[in-house]
DNA sequence: TATGAATGAGGCTTCATTCAT
DNA sequence: AATGAATGAAGCCTCATTCAT
């Protein structure tokens, strides 16, 4: 190591936080190297001496989403323990889209939808992306069912998936009617059914009491 | 009338035909005219002379997704009736994928998720769109609790707005896992949802018999 | 003749009218074919039924000019036979320019200043209409000179030159200040000049000897 | 500082050398980016990387034209302090015409024809290039009727414009005749005029009072 | 580490013209 | 006389990348 922060890394971290933030906005396909370089106030050969061309910047920006998500670092909160947090992570991702005035969907929404056959690379990415949070929320689900709080037929692997799903759509409906109050219905109605997988506290036993009034 | 399909009208549809294809494959942004051109056959000049851009070619695409929706014409089944019904429109639009081995998502999706701000025109399309799918569907709901066979706190309008955003994130993320499966089940578990609200046929009957073994 | 104005006749005309006012506005090169079919409200086909090519409709709206200048139908007036008649046709000018808000020059330096070492005809057809100018500012010099009014070192057509190129300077230079002031005041300077060749009006004769000698 | 001349100025200027070139000889908008990269012996990208677009250039080597005005860097003389500079400014400019066989006018006269509506930028620059040179003769003006040389009746602003108006005009005739015996012979005249301002230097002299009342 | 000059392929669009009906 | 379908070259510009300093 040899400063406590390194002007180049410093450079390199410029480039990929211009880069994200742009490939949020407008996607891959849509941001230049030109457009990365002038909003990182940057230099051309910086860019390519830093990242050999832009897919791997697209690469290491997806890693560092990653990274974020692993260290808790990112903006929404992937360590779920109850379900206020399963919750939060539904509702969180809809106030990122509000920030953005719901001009944006998800990032890695964003990201996906460009990907076309010859992007293995980053298809790869995303993929490790999703099964992280997956196994994330799908290990609270684990918890949920060991403790008998969850029906037993819920498969875990399988609600954590379709969190993901529902969100994405959530989120990519809300950004084409640039409006938050769909994404976030369509959330509540997600974790409605996920609610319906919660079994009775009390030995009472009787009938789940479906979640109907959610909202 | 000059003959049964004027040689110009064809042209024109070759081109659309060819766009709504690789939007479908790649998106808009990564579909240039030329690749268009060159699929469809035609000439550059025929190109602008029957869209004066592409931005009007993506609209007319997509009026024509429209009026295929609206006609009936679509190959997937927009008329709602049944719960088959429902369970089929889900299921069909995996199907499509998988005629695609998972590569691609859902053609609005696929358009919708390059749409920036400035594609004001394109994402006004695909509101029309997605508003013509939802009323369809929800007046599938309405039918189903104007004759007491659905709670009467669901609200029809959220419900179907539910189903489109839950297969845009199971086709998104069946595309991305380049998985059908995963597509199909959250879309299953959309399904299950729904299905909560339905109410006991009966009166014998007694608690809502939930969804959660389906798949 | 078949009849009193041919269908035909009619369609070429407009788009003569068309491609005149365009020619004005914007010069040669900047106008297509399209922009005057457009405006002309014919179809593309009419255009080069009419015309051979587009540097022929050129030729042809110069014509018409020049039809139209021998025959007095032009706005500006040509027949020159006092001095009254010559400051009218500086200011006639100006005064077209003007109802273009002075975004516009003359047509003939418009069309003019286009012309490349490609474009020999339309070069010709300019020196013709300005031949036919030259002419008949000329002859009125002639005829005042025949009757003692002009100082006899006049030389007739050298003036007229003079007249047409400080009409076109002035023209152009209100164009490009959009001020007329600026044009007519030049125009203005011009026709002093002119009027320094006059000859003192009594028998007395003597020296109206002035710049005369000057070359 | 780098190098005697940066490597990147230099391509520069070469663009700018041969984009001014073609400016004159065919005008802006007959002459391409691509054009103007094969004359300086560049690339596509070279072009844009210097200049932002086409008008963008124009700009420049209009800038560039005012430049050389000001700093005398010009093959006209604009520094007028004898009523010979004066004659030669005026012959200075057939000159430069006849070194060309008379297929070209004045750049400016050729820039500025092409000037529609839209350009404002250009022609803005072009009454900044004519303004100075206005300013550059009436300066002369100014100093002879300082002492007395010249009626002061004469409104030198005013005669300064007619100076760049006849000038233009005489350079556009000679342009289109292939004529420079007419250019030079209008431009001549314009001096006559001119020079009918001057005041007689001794009282011995005649009557040289003519039209100085002239509007 | 950093700068920006250089390259050439390609993207979107307009142009002028011809052809078929 | 009239319509507009068809063609391909060209115009203006952006892109992703490499190279030289």
């Amino acid at each position: 190591m040899r400063r406590e922060t390194d002007k180049g890394a410093e450079t390199k971290q410029r480039i990929k936080s211009a880069a994200a933030d742009l490939f949020h906005k407008q996607g891959v396909g849509a941001t230049s190297p030109d457009e990365i370089i002038e909003e990182s106030g940057t230099g051309k050969g910086q860019f390519y001496h830093y990242f050999k061309n832009k897919e791997r910047l697209v690469h290491e920006v997806l890693l560092s989403y990653l990274e974020d998500i692993e260290t808790g670092r990112a903006p929404v909160h992937y360590e779920i323990s109850s379900w206020a947090d399963l919750e939060k992570w539904f509702t969180d991702q809809v106030q990122l889209q509000k920030a953005f005035n719901m001009t944006r969907g998800c990032p890695f929404g964003t990201i996906g939808n460009g990907v076309t056959e010859r992007d293995e690379l980053i298809r790869i990415d995303l993929t490790r992306i999703f099964d992280t949070v997956k196994n994330k929320i799908a290990a609270f689900f684990i918890r949920e069912k060991a403790q008998g709080r969850l029906n037993s037929v819920a498969d875990e692997m399988r609600l954590a998936e379709f969190c993901i799903a529902a969100a994405q759509g959530a989120m990519f409906m809300g950004k084409i009617r640039r409006n938050a109050d769909v994404a976030e219905a369509s959330m509540r109605e997600a974790l409605a059914h996920l609610k319906e997988y919660v079994t009775p506290a009390t030995p009472s036993g009787g009938a789940a009491t479906s979640a109907k009034s959610a909202t």
